[in-house]
DNA sequence: CAATAAACAAACAAGATGGTCTGTATGTTG
DNA sequence: CAACATACAGACCATCTTGTTTGTTTATTG
């Protein structure tokens, strides 16, 4: 329990933690510019300004620090969806609104172009791929339980508005990866407004 | 022209045609098996059971390989989009029938699973950013084309069949890139009915 | 059949990567 | 202040990956 803040010194608590952040911030960085494959731990290490020897003293192993980074990705975007669902406590929401939702939280930042690198990447590693399948399951109940906040009546029977939702989440992934390789947002802009009218006209 | 059939030799063509096709065969299989990234010369010249020096003396850097291979993946799925357009020569199509089509192109083989691959990588590949940004652009353009052949009206001012083609497509494949890790299949084939009906009930 | 070219095999070289190891600096605690 | 634990720095090593090179086999052609 000491904070030394009179002191330049840092406490090892603090050191600890700003070495931690800065390994993770540049391994989020690589993901998103280099892409899952091309992130090595030199490169981290050269990027966060940390020595080889830290990097394997907080993270013994690569994987260790790979997981820990999906965490923090997840953790983020987790922390999204929790700001988002308690918006409006306990009120009935508008289906447009959780639309929206979606859509910025995949196309702000760079956080969705990073765990669509993990997902894919999670395809053929098991560890990952373990982990991957239990958080983005949960993610995608969160984001159902957003929808049947809705007060909507589905058209067809059996389809529900969280139905529409887990549709629209799957599409706008679509619509990531495809802006990796294709700028024209705006086009995606319009083809979404296009899905919101098919799928708003058909509920009520 | 020595086609040499009677004897148990094989002409140089031939030879050249085979180990071609042996290695990228093994190419498609290890992408699609391990990962775009775990691809390595070395693993393909393994399964395809051809030498490294054979591997060199076709196609003398990975790149070339690989570049083959990926014109490869799109020659196939040409090839099934030439003969599903061609299908009803000059009618007038269902748009039931194209998304039956897109579906199963999605999931039949691990083609679309390739190509995801393809794409995640392409993000952050120069050469072969350029590569997949045309040929995909013509297949979508493709794809849209068989949304134009169908008889239906839009409801919403301004969202066309082959916007609907186009979102279909970008659904698709997320539920691909979602196929990778997570094993419920019929979830996706209930929900993309579910899209069905929604699109269906809205067009006439 | 002889000369030439192509297909093929395998060893080698250069660089990158991940993990281990040894030593040093800094903070903590009795 | 002394003993100890943690954070950090950098060298070292085994492995893997890609590309080159050298030599051998097979097919083609005059």
């Amino acid at each position: 329990m000491a904070t030394s803040s009179r002191t330049g010194r840092l406490t090892q608590e603090q050191r600890t933690a700003a070495t931690r952040a800065r390994l993770l911030e540049a391994t989020l960085d690589l993901i998103a510019e280099k892409g899952w494959a091309e992130t090595t731990t030199q490169k981290i290490c050269e990027r966060a300004g940390v020595s080889r020897g830290a990097q394997t003293h907080h993270f013994p192993t690569k994987d260790n620090l790979l997981i820990a980074a999906v965490t923090e990705i997840v953790g983020r975007y987790q922390k999204d969806l929790d700001t988002a669902a308690a918006d409006p406590a306990g009120q009935v929401r508008r289906l447009e609104d959780v639309f929206e939702f979606l859509w910025t939280a995949c196309f702000e930042g760079n956080l969705l172009t990073c765990w669509m690198e993990v997902m894919v990447a999670a395809r053929t590693d098991q560890v990952l791929g373990s982990m991957v399948r239990v958080t983005d399951a949960k993610a995608i109940d969160a984001m159902r339980a957003m929808g049947e906040m809705c007060q909507v009546q589905a058209a067809p029977p059996g389809a529900s508005a969280s139905d529409i939702i887990e549709l629209t989440v799957y599409l706008l992934r679509g619509m990531v990866v495809q802006s990796g390789i294709d700028p024209d947002q705006q086009l995606r802009q319009r083809l979404f407004n296009v899905w919101k009218s098919v799928v708003t006209g058909r509920l009520t």
